[in-house]
DNA sequence: ATTTAAATTTAGGTCACTCTAACATGATTT
DNA sequence: AAATCATGTTAGAGTGACCTAAATTTAAAT
């Protein structure tokens, strides 16, 4: 299993996110979510369906493969993880939205477990949790 | 100031480094810390001149210029911190290496500081860090 | 002082990702 | 059904960061 560049981890998340909240994912929804131009999507699109992270008909609509649902998945799976430990410690909505994109592609499964583990742990003792947020907020 | 890329970062910090651990900065040693070939580093040490990061005479060394000093030190503290937090949560030398240096141009400056503030209250209060430690590790 | 070796730079390419301009296709409206 | 409009693709170019191969310059060794 090669490893994807991270581009195109944003390529995958952003397809499946729009195809699960809105059913399908045109070349204009990905391009305007990931704010590159409609030409730059239609080409790593291609990509994407060379590599066979997903089957493309052109006009008429593209799904993730099972290969391609999986890598999704677990860019997601990192996203929301990344995303909850950044607001737990008080990182601001947008800050932490713009942090978790450029971080999720670099940082390991061990290091996103650990991390998971902190937040879980975190939740269950609100007590502790307060004295951390009250101390950083300071 | 312009917005530098992450990658003038890693050479500006990697300079800093050398400097400060054996007085002078090569190409060659930027090479190899940088695990980049020779002539990529001379490419790129010619642009950080020409923006004004670095002065550089030709086979007989590089400084970095009060901007370029500036740049490191701030690269480099938040490399200190990101590492530590994740040495903290017990990630594994190496991999907090790796993450770090992944992570690192990413971060905004705010969330870098509230990871500070987060590892500071765990070295003030080592009961609920050793709590959470046991925890994570499981 | 020559020769040899090491360090550095130049020249010329590649790759991933982006863009604009131009073209093609499909859907909508009259 | 033809014209129009939105959507999508192709063609061609640019940028940043990298590479290999071939000079060049400096340092070291005989």
């Amino acid at each position: 299993m090669k490893k994807e560049t991270s581009r195109l981890e944003d390529y995958l998340e952003a397809i499946y996110r729009l195809s699960h909240d809105k059913g399908y994912a045109s070349t204009v929804d990905l391009s305007d979510m990931l704010q590159v131009k409609p030409p730059t999507v239609s080409t790593m699109v291609g990509n994407l369906a060379k590599k066979g992270y997903l089957v493309h008909e052109p006009y008429r609509g593209m799904k993730l493969t099972e290969k391609g649902e999986k890598v999704a998945r677990s860019v997601i799976s990192r996203h929301g993880i990344i995303s909850e430990f950044l607001s737990l410690i008080g990182v601001e909505e947008v800050t932490a939205h713009q942090d978790t994109e450029g971080i999720e592609h670099y940082i390991q499964p061990i290091t996103v477990h650990k991390i998971a583990k902190l937040v879980e742990f975190l939740r269950k003792n609100p007590k502790q949790m307060k004295a951390i947020r009250d101390y950083i907020e300071g």
